[in-house]
RNA sequence: CGGGGCGUAGCGUAGUGGCUAGCGCGCCUGCUUUGGGAGCAGGAGACCGUGGGUUCGAAUCCCUCCGCCCCGACCA
């Protein structure tokens, strides 16, 4: 039992003033967490057991599933890191340091070539797989720059699991059981979530899903479409387009257009001295960026800015994705700041890409490659050639889905899980294969599926929250029943410690406030900011033989007589 | 790494060159109180982030470093 006269709390009154996001503050307020640096948390005891909580619910998942558990060091040698690059590739975000011998080590940030190396140290042959193995392990990562509490950590504790095959078949089958693992454990823990495609492919063709659980704080961004349920994170996102059914156009015009370097001085021009009438979606932007170091152009329309991050997921064969610098122009000086067009891409030796909405036969207002002049009827596939289309354009509230073409919409969320088809990649390098039936070694093909565990507890408690405090779904609430007796007689005392002891009986955790010169304001409050789903108050209504039981969730209260308090809150 | 903000008691904060650094919450003692973060009285608790400088005098001004928060870049 529980009891507040002795726990190691002490709730806060006030926000503390390093904290943003509700799950932040509320965790701290109630005595879950305490700060030790940025991004690394201590777990006092009240969030400890909703932390352990959550961890043994994953752990019996995963058994259930059939998946092993083992446990690595979180401090590792750099050797099987250098193995597969990623002593140097991980670069400043891994937490690096030296034994006494000089000898490097580091935190382990994620563990592939550990678990990899495991199955290649004990298994052999085809026989042995499939097998799918876990760990529930503290990950470090020099982030940087951790954020929001406990979502974003340098130090946090993942769940994660790898899946080893002898073909793509068996990797398929394994990956669909954690699927179906991770959709069991998330709606055991009580969370909302969309399971999202999170690469659309086009890298390597390894099969990719995030699970996010909505909530406005959340850094990832995605979008959902309410007609057929398709989800997708930003980057994912397929443009689906018709082909062009306009009229045709003649030959390009050249048009004066001075001091128009942006579109919407453009538009606003065009329309005023050539009295036109169009609109920044009429026009093309030739977004210039330096790609490994080499020139390229993205065309999108001119309504829409050039999202980056996915370019740079889009992209095949480009590492390094910057924009155009004022020295960059300096080294081009054909292309002219503000009036750059598609037509001359080729002479100006730019690798043409264009957001699939540049559709064949489609014609633009764009860009003359001369200063102050803009020219119209610039049509794709006669004036210029796309030599490479690419999910470039931002995705916006309202874009067509790609299976329903209905409106989508975008939501943020935070990313709670994600599964995905690591492949051959540490198999290869960590020299991973098995006999198959004819005696010749294959390469073993692996499934990589993580769980946040820490992250888990403020998911949780970002969608759970309301304006008194935290509000625990009940599988993982530090308590089942929080008791609460007021009062200066000895009376309610001892009743409250009985319901307690007869409840426990049944199974059940008690919090039992039996602080005797905290007043009952004060136990309330405390009581609301903990958010044990139950609350059982002894006090007044002893007297009509009676207490009360609160649910915390729907502030619903009933009387109930002291025969009926056990039988009413098993129920 | 770029931009912005902040560091004063366990927490939230006041204090822009001048007495012993102030207040609220929390904590300790006593009395009163006990169904919505109680009242009164008394108390403990601060190397004012660090190092240097300016000055008769620095929490306050200047420089250095460190730490923290937010936006961006980045993020299996």
């Amino acid at each position: 039992m529980l009891r507040m006269s002795t726990l190691l709390l002490r709730t806060l009154r006030d926000d503390p003033a390093d904290a943003e996001v509700a799950s932040h503050k509320l965790l701290v307020r109630a005595g879950f967490v305490r700060r030790i640096a940025a991004g690394i948390y201590s777990w006092l005891p009240l969030g400890y057991r909703t932390y352990r909580k959550i961890e043994n619910i994953i752990r019996e998942e995963m058994d259930a599933a059939g998946f092993q558990e083992v446990h690595f060091p979180a401090l590792l040698p750099k050797d099987p890191y250098e193995a597969t690059n990623r002593w140097a590739e991980y670069g400043p975000d891994l937490f690096r340091l030296q034994d006494r011998k000089k000898n490097d080590f580091l935190l382990g940030p994620t563990h592939e070539e550990m678990f990899t190396l495991m199955v290649k140290g004990e298994f052999s042959s085809y026989k042995d797989l499939p097998l799918s193995i876990y760990q529930i392990q503290t990950k470090f990562r020099d982030e940087p720059r951790p954020r929001s509490g406990i979502i974003r950590g340098r130090e946090f504790v993942m769940k994660d699991s790898y899946s080893f095959d002898v073909d793509d078949a068996g990797l398929e089958v394994s990956y669909n059981k954690h699927r179906q693992a991770y959709v069991k454990t998330f709606d055991r823990l009580g969370l909302k979530y969309n399971i999202v495609s999170a690469m659309s492919g086009a890298m390597g063709g390894s099969k990719s899903e995030e699970f996010l659980a909505p909530c406005p704080t959340g850094e990832d961004t995605y979008v959902l479409c309410n007609g057929c349920g398709y989800a997708a994170n930003v980057e994912a996102m397929v443009t689906i387009t018709a082909p062009y059914k306009g009229d045709k156009v003649g030959a390009i015009e050249v048009l004066d257009t001075p001091n128009t370097p942006t579109i919407d001085s453009l538009v606003e021009l065009f329309n005023s001295k050539y009295s036109a009438n169009i609109s920044a979606a009429d026009t093309l932007k030739n977004v210039l960026l330096m790609a490994d170091e080499k020139p390229i152009s993205v065309l999108v329309p001119g309504d829409r800015e050039v999202d980056l991050k996915r370019l740079g997921a889009n992209i095949s064969g480009v590492k390094d994705l910057r924009l155009f610098e004022d020295a960059d122009f300096a080294k081009f000086p054909k292309l002219v700041k503000g009036y750059v067009g598609p037509q001359d891409a080729k002479e100006f030796g730019l690798k043409l890409y264009a957001d699939p909405r540049v559709v064949e036969g489609s014609h633009w207002v764009t860009g003359a490659n001369k200063k102050d002049k803009h020219a119209k009827n610039v049509t794709c596939g006669r004036d210029f050639i796309v030599e490479e289309y690419v999910e470039a354009a931002e995705v916006k509230a309202g874009d067509s889905c790609p299976k329903c073409a209905k409106a989508v919409v975008i939501d943020r969320a935070i990313e709670i899980g994600h599964i995905f088809q690591l492949g051959r990649k540490y198999a290869q390098s960590l020299g991973l294969t098995v006999l198959d039936k004819e005696g010749k070694p294959v390469v073993v093909t692996m499934g990589s599926y993580g769980i946040g565990v820490s992250r888990a507890v403020a998911a949780i408690a970002e969608q759970t929250y309301d304006e008194l405090g935290l509000c625990w779904p009940s599988e993982i609430a530090p308590a089942d029943v929080h008791i609460v007796a007021t009062g200066k007689e000895d009376h309610p005392f001892d009743v409250a410690e009985q319901i307690a002891k007869d409840l426990e009986a049944k199974g059940l955790e008690v919090l039992l406030d039996d602080r005797r010169e905290a007043s009952a304001g004060v136990k309330f409050k405390d009581a609301e900011l903990i958010g044990i789903p139950k609350i059982i108050i002894v006090g007044k209504s002893l007297a009509d033989g009676k207490v009360e039981i609160r649910d915390r969730k729907s502030s619903s209260k009933q009387e109930v007589v002291l025969a009926d308090v056990v039988k009413t809150i098993v129920q």
